[in-house]
DNA sequence: GATGAATGAGCATTCATTCAT
DNA sequence: AATGAATGAATGCTCATTCAT
């Protein structure tokens, strides 16, 4: 009875997480969608086709539910942007295949962006934003890869630390301010050639 | 007659405009703690010290007294980038001090920046965002500038266009990711000279 | 001083009167036209071209000037019959003009009817309606009259009260059941030859 | 199983029906006593004994509510008329039946009266009015029956639809004037022999 | 006396959350 | 476990009335 009540569970924990899942990228779409205050939990359960008491048997209440969806969006912004990663080996290019992953990521998940907002919008005391948290773990790792490039002389020998600060403000504020800025449907990721030749070579003439 | 009919008509409508400013710093304080959906419009009517209907009586509704909030905000950011601009003669220096006016702005204005925030999150269909609607016209006359930079071989011969975008990502990233990151509360204007420094002579060294 | 006074008193309550019957007229408009509820009092001011504290220093308040312009316009309607009795000498004839002479009132007037059913809305307690009020003094002034109709052999020996009764709602009847219906907007007066033809000749054939 | 959750289904929905029904006659009795604009939705919610939420549920918004009350109402009366007229066989006898009955049923159901008041204070534009809606099928209905009076030589060869209009401004008349002019509380069906006997036979000696 | 800005009570409506089935 | 009917707290907005000018 052990066993079976296990397999049970199990079985049963699967479908769960596979529920869960569904449940989660309809909750992306629709917050992103309405915003979280014009979101009827009631509009989710549809999405997915179950009953709103299902829902919330399965996160709770209504913010868990907008945080939960707001990790598994960063979840798939950090895989996109490992994918990309691996796709080079030098540090150089890497790093700038990072970059332009993040930028490629947000050009094809607009939602993604407008639910960054809505959490901030939201939960304006928590902060860092749930989303930008794990930038924190990914920094010591890339603090190396600076170092190595400064002592291999490929870039200026300034403080690791500012230097990650500009590069993240210079991605991720080209992100939000092309959100905030609207209008321009053409992807971020193609008009962004400028904005790194400034980045790694200055907007002065050299002499 | 006619001169105290005029003085009263005119100091009536003094005391109106008054009224609608107190309204309008009490509106921008209480949106930008509480967030737009959870601010009633009580709160703002007891902050300045007036019945509710008189802050319908001046605004109409909820949302057109956020909107005008929002953009009493934005003619306080334009004022003071214009008075950090008349500092300075030297295009380059004006251009300096209009960046680090505007990050100065925002660091003595938190509360404006999660009104930026509300905005987008609240009209995520209005594109550009109100508050950044004048960035457009303020455009044409940087350009001007920008030519006279690179004729006078200041700066690189790139598309002046996109050496504008660049500099707005670049400021107002700043701006954006130091708010979602959080956490550090040390004046961004102040953090920002190994970004400018990146900005005008690049991360890569010069060979 | 005295006779100063007074006649400046004088002087004024003319205007006052006059200023009155103003209001009163844009009142019963207004009130026909939105409903008692539906009705600012700022747009009754607007009609008249006079300021809201105005209206409520010559009527108190909202409820009561909405009773004084019922009272206006069920004295027109009085004022209306009279007019039409008067063309007529026979007693039989003068009744029919006053039922035909109602029944062109409200055809001339329709907004009165719906004056009418706003009061019985608003003052579902105060019964009569203050519009029907004057209707019992009219009576006795009547029944004299039919009575010497039942004496001349004209009309048949039936109560007299009932004769009265069977008469207003007939009349009084028409014009509700016209208005609730609806749709036809052929005069009332023209359409009700057939009524009165049955009022006093009856449906039965004779034998 | 089929059976059971069909059994289940048709209680489930039997008792929103029956639900439905409930709060209608609340809604009846509420508006009716209070008025349209005087009813808080609460006080029916409380009548019923269930929360305002599961009003609006049922019934959306209080416009539709009220509506559906008094459709509720126009259907109990014309169940009545139809229960009246069914006692009878001879065609005069119906009319008079159907006739009697109207006035029966107002008599029994004063709060209707005030309901079809507020109807038309409240929707002033909507004509006709919905609880008259339907005696415009009725009418068609009534038209052979009458036809077949005259043909048989008991009611006067008048024009068919004037006769219709003459009958219900009589009855419904009746029954609107004795709301209006208010005080007496005799029945009205009972007061009302001499207003038939007139309308049968006239007002007019017969010579 | 006239004005109209200010006031605040009052109510419809929504929707997160619960819980009986 | 899943459901969705029921609940009731929360809040935007209107407008009669007042009263300082």
């Amino acid at each position: 009875m052990d066993t079976t009540s296990l397999a049970t569970e199990r079985r049963e924990t699967a479908a769960q997480v596979e529920r869960s899942l569904e449940i989660l990228d309809a909750a992306v779409l629709t917050f992103a969608a309405n915003g979280y205050n014009q979101t009827d939990v009631q509009e989710i359960a549809d999405r997915v086709g179950v009953g709103k008491g299902t829902v919330y048997r399965h996160f709770g209440n209504k913010e868990a539910l907008f945080l939960a969806a707001v990790a598994h969006a960063r979840d798939k912004l950090i895989a996109a942007v490992d994918a990309a990663k691996e796709t080079e080996n030098d540090p150089l290019l890497e790093m700038r295949a990072c970059m332009t992953g993040i930028l490629r990521f947000f050009d094809s998940h607009p939602e993604i962006v407008e639910l960054i907002i809505e959490e901030r919008a939201l939960f304006r005391d928590r902060r860092p934003s749930l989303f930008f948290e794990h930038e924190e773990k990914r920094k010591a790792e890339w603090a190396a890869r600076l170092q190595a490039l400064i002592d291999s002389g490929t870039i200026r020998p300034l403080p690791v630390a500012e230097i990650q600060d500009t590069l993240s403000r210079f991605v991720f504020g080209a992100m939000f301010f092309n959100y905030f800025e609207g209008g321009n449907k053409e992807p971020l990721a193609e008009r962004s050639q400028t904005m790194l030749d400034v980045l790694f070579n200055g907007l002065f003439v050299k002499k």
